[in-house]
DNA sequence: GACAACCTTACTTTTACCTTACATTTGATT
DNA sequence: AATCAAATGTAAGGTAAAAGTAAGGTTGTC
């Protein structure tokens, strides 16, 4: 696991509710051993719930137990935030609750105390099936769309992308194809509850398109569905 | 875990592979009692990598031990062949065998003897996440209309469907094929407390059957009934 | 067969988005 | 601190697809 293949998962953004801090600070010690730069820990079902909202985790390891609400109906809630993979931690030793974690739609279960080098796997697993295709080249066409380099080759000339081209585009291929409102976008280029950045969207939307397609007035690859948003077709 | 939200993920072809024919009949019987349409299960290695040429299976639980070689160089080989979720199971309880497994890329890992139910659970929770729909979907015969996409394929052809026209797709598809008031119909496009628009719908439901109906004039899919309403025959 | 509910089509209007040129901000460099 | 270039944001007129309208036609029910 230490091959340099799969160092993309370090990257991403992990949350931690638990309310023993020494188990906080144990498993953050483990993980960032291992190489994980981002991680959140708090304490609460409440401090969870805000972080999904501004720290917007990738993955989600949450205890079962919390002074204020259990970890399951946190998970529910969390869930209507953000689809991100779960993995439930309990001390007590009780199928039910593992049935119960698992049942919700969880992506894996460990009873505590459980083994570091457990953890760290089952992590791996259920981020390697989850992000896999963090490959940040996007293949449309006759164009290619290089995220980490933030340059687009097309005709054999490359075009140097900007910061918001590759939040843009990022956005839209993580949505895989089906349509991004203008709302969503605008969240989750200029940050949550922003208004009024609609027209610079559209002024971005046309910079890109001059970039990655043949006529940029007929597009073909990055498609608007007039009164829904736009769609990057792969 | 008995809903019909996930029902699709009953059909996927699974593989077991295991040396005892007593636990794979058990498995086997386990995994038919929860509606799992396609299992096919053999004893060795070798048969194992042959199913995965012709069978195809879309996720595999192997044991360790096998008579012709080891769970963990199948694992490999097989991921030569064919990208699917794998769980292993294992007799001892060995944590190298965990870290072995789970190292490789598995996905998750069993300790035999199991609760039937937790083996159900882990299974559902890896096959929700690898192959998890498009919650957009409505599959009307030989229709298929994607919410997400805006989309309607019909006979190999693509038709793009509008704002309304998937507003109006989705309360009728949320309905469940009960009948929709067209006064409902209105209210949920249109907002609350608008009147006015009952032409327009029906013209908006003369573009949609133009889009998903054999015979626009004699519909099948989107069917009016006289004096109540819409239906959406799913 | 008379009425009402709904269909159908062509036509008009509107809205959501496009486009372009220009203004402002940011951030690197001297 | 000043300068400059690149990136980003703004404004405003333009446009085509989508939505709405109207009017004659059709179907089903009592």
């Amino acid at each position: 696991m230490n091959g340099n293949k799969l160092d993309f998962l370090k990257d991403k953004r992990l949350l931690l509710v638990d309310d023993e801090p020494e188990l906080l600070d144990m498993i953050e010690s483990i993980l960032q051993d291992e190489g994980f730069s981002s991680i959140r820990k708090v304490p609460t079902r409440k401090e969870a719930l805000e972080q999904c909202r501004i720290y917007k985790p990738e993955i989600a390891i949450l205890d079962v137990m919390l002074p204020d609400g259990d970890g399951f109906s946190l998970f529910k809630e969390m869930r209507r935030i953000l689809d991100i993979p779960v993995l439930f931690l309990t001390a007590k030793d009780q199928p039910e609750d593992l049935f119960t974690g698992l049942g919700l739609g969880a992506d894996d279960y460990m009873v505590k105390p459980f083994l570091p080098r457990e953890l760290i796997l089952r992590l791996y697993a259920i981020l390697r099936r989850c992000y896999k295709t963090d490959d940040s080249l996007i293949t449309l066409d006759e164009c290619i769309i290089d995220i980490g380099k933030a340059e687009v080759s097309r005709k054999g000339t490359v075009f140097p992308l900007t910061a918001k081209e590759v939040g843009i585009l990022t956005t839209l291929y993580k949505a895989g194809n089906r349509i991004v409102t203008i709302d969503f976008l605008c969240n989750s280029v200029w940050g949550d509850n922003r208004y009024g950045y609609e027209n610079s969207l559209m002024a971005h939307i046309r910079r890109i398109r001059e970039k990655i397609e043949e006529n940029p007035s007929s597009p073909a690859l990055l498609v608007t569905i007039k009164g829904l948003g736009y769609k990057l077709n792969v």
